[in-house]
DNA sequence: AAATCATTCAATATATTGATTGAATGATTG
DNA sequence: CAATCATTCAATCAATATATTGAATGATTT
């Protein structure tokens, strides 16, 4: 009966997985792999990193399994693990919020609350899309939309929104959705389209979090 | 626009988080504290570690709100912190599972995989207590099963388990449970009620997983 | 109030982790 | 096949985490 060692080896290999999200670069490289494939210079310079340093944390997520790579010509890409990645960084940050209010701070300094507030869940959406009662707003770089995004989603990266707002439909409601939760781009955009005179709010979460829910994505970009 | 700056200091905060539970002696301290109030010394048995050491990663769990504690006489008992703490443990060890092997081994080699693969669901065990169709068999010790079991559970400790199979009733279906899904006690359990002749299964998790789920637990012990 | 006890704090030594640099690898391109 | 490029490896240093020891705290008991 080998109880307590086995047991203490589990908690090890537990904890080894634990240690691999507890540094914050490697969670933003998470966070940026879970948009698409990036190569690791790609990533090194999405997070500042240099990229010696980028490869050697994402050589510790693939240990952990958070990740994997594949090889296109020269350069290696990264993309996300099959296991159940989102459900523990959900549940990570679920225990985050509920936790330390000094998180619920930053997330409303850089997300405004209000609009959190009228955020939409996937569900809400979900019904509105069948009863095409709304647009579909993706406004994340043209390249990161070109890799996957909502089905018949339009792409207007958030810094050209305000000299493109005529491409939008005045008089039905706009959902816009970027990364995910902790992701500016569609807060800013909606305030944008406010301001622009248009009925808009923003998806609840954000890319990652459909395709992880496995709903259907689109890869090839929508004619406008 | 605080963009990055912010979504970096979210990151660090889970980071933090993630890094208190990347040490396996803090993930033993939170399973045994799961099981309900402990003192310092009491855990500090339980884990192997030091008195001092003990308390140092207590501290950790405390500031990242795993664990709180309160005053009783001159000793300070450490519980479970009120956060999502469940879910997000779960969502570790469901992780963990999938991805490492090892950890398969493991559990397989210390917990029988037949016994497991006949491991009764919590939703199962409702509906059979609903029908009065099993007997509950709580295998901890004496003095956790009286800081909480689940309703109308009798309490053999596994180690008097052989010598008082007579206060089971032979012709009710039994089913053992005790600390949790890494528990060795509530298999050793099982097959010491089967090489006694009667019929049982375990309960898939523990008492920590049911009271987690917000399911009634009784205090008081039961009479036979 | 002194003695006792459980816990925490502080200081130290050791081990682990993270970042930087430059060289090595492995594939593609000319 | 040599040159080029992206990535990885290896070595080093700084920073952080952990364990140990002994003293300090804070409450209870005598």
């Amino acid at each position: 009966m080998p109880d307590t060692d086995s047991q203490a080896r589990i908690f090890a290999a537990f904890a080894e997985i634990a240690r691999t999200l507890g540094n914050a670069h490697r969670l933003a490289l998470l966070e940026h792999i879970a948009q698409g494939e990036r190569a690791v210079e790609r990533l090194a310079a999405l997070s500042g990193l240099s990229v010696a340093n980028t490869s050697q944390h994402l050589q510790h997520l693939r240990r952990a399994g958070f990740v994997q790579t594949r090889r296109d010509g020269k350069r290696v890409l990264y993309r996300l693990g099959d296991g159940p990645i989102a459900n523990l960084l959900g549940a990570l940050r679920q225990y985050a919020e509920h936790n330390l209010s000094e998180i619920r701070e930053l997330v409303a300094d850089s997300v405004d609350r209000r609009d959190r507030l009228e955020a939409m869940s996937r569900e809400e959406l979900l019904g509105r899309m069948q009863e095409n009662s709304v647009t579909l707003l993706d406004v994340r770089p043209e390249e990161e939309f070109a890799l996957g995004h909502l089905p018949g989603a339009i792409n207007i990266p958030v810094e050209d929104l305000e000299r493109r707002l005529a491409e939008l439909p005045p008089n039905h409601e706009i959902v816009a959705y970027c990364r995910g939760p902790y992701c500016v781009l569609s807060a800013n955009a909606v305030a944008a389209l406010r301001a622009g005179g248009l009925r808009a709010r923003q998806l609840e979460d954000g890319f990652p979090e459909w395709k992880a829910a496995g709903l259907r994505v689109e890869t090839a970009p929508v004619s406008l």
